[in-house]
DNA sequence: CCGATAGTGAAAACCGTTTTCATGCTTTCC
DNA sequence: GGAAAGCATGAAAACGGTTTTCACTATCGG
């Protein structure tokens, strides 16, 4: 697969999948050297992680501008993100459009994506018998994969 | 009910429920204040709202704390605690313990405690198939509780 | 090439939370 | 009662991830 181009632009009150009419995008170094170490790296790592991996591999690119694609690309739906226990926010790159959870090492940040239809009704069920509506949520299993596991 | 007393000590290496041998729990107008607000509360509440609730009602009491009790509340399960989608963290009095989830109103607060075995089965298999071990999991349903959605 | 303008990034702001540390309060011991 | 011991308090400062600012740069249609 050749790796992600194009994007969206920046600026406020675009919110379209589709650029606003009269405007461009374009296709710079600096995406396209993020979504090449989305490409490899294995599993959920901050922003911070990505930036500093970026840079160990020669890349000039700004921590700001590192946040700013992450956050379109989360957004767009390319990239999942999670919260660990200290609140930071991690990413990695989505393997599937459909709606879908995770199993991820609390060590080294790899991940499974999982459905779980079960859930998801236990979900819904829930909620409609507390009387709630326009329901949403979250669910993010933890632990140690089996490598770290082993240490 | 009357309202909570005692706590714990604050120093470092107290981490058992019974207080260490030789110190002794102090019960402060600080801790019943946040106590008493524990119980009126419905809903979960940031730590700053709770804060300015104290103040509202004309107890003298700090930020600093507010925070430091709530920590120890909820190490302690007294309390839960969610974090919303701006990674603030939300303090409620905790009603049960027995492991549970909640469904909570994203406008207001407020939450109902649920327990699902349905879920807590689905997690440990999904891990399981995936190899993991020591696992952990976060479940949290969001909507619009039956007064909100009303407006 | 040129001009329009989207994209970049260093530095500063933001903001919830934690740490610091000087000053209270309780409790304990005499 | 008094004094010493040490937990509790809270204003202020530090912390750290993230966002905003804004002057500058790079892209690309014409
Ligand atoms: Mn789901
Ligand atoms: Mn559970
Ligand atoms: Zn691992
Ligand atoms: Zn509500």
């Amino acid at each position: 697969m050749t790796a992600w181009r194009g994007g969206r632009c920046y600026g406020a009150g675009v919110s379209a999948s589709q650029p606003v009419r009269g405007t461009r995008v374009r296709g710079t170094r600096q995406a396209e050297a993020l979504a090449s170490a989305l490409e490899c790296l294995a599993g959920f790592r901050s922003a911070q992680d990505i930036h500093a991996e970026l840079r160990r591999r020669g890349e000039r690119i700004g921590l700001t501008t590192v946040y700013r694609h992450l956050m379109v690309l989360s957004e767009d739906g390319a990239v999942d993100t999670i919260r660990d226990e200290d609140g930071e926010t991690l990413y990695r790159r989505c393997e599937t459009s459909e709606h879908h959870h995770h199993v991820t090492c609390r060590s080294c940040g790899r991940s499974v994506e999982v459905e779980g239809r079960a859930v998801e009704l236990w979900a819904d069920r829930v909620a409609a018998e507390a009387g709630f509506v326009d329901v949403d949520h979250t669910v993010e299993i933890f632990g140690l994969c089996p490598a770290c596991a082993a240490k």
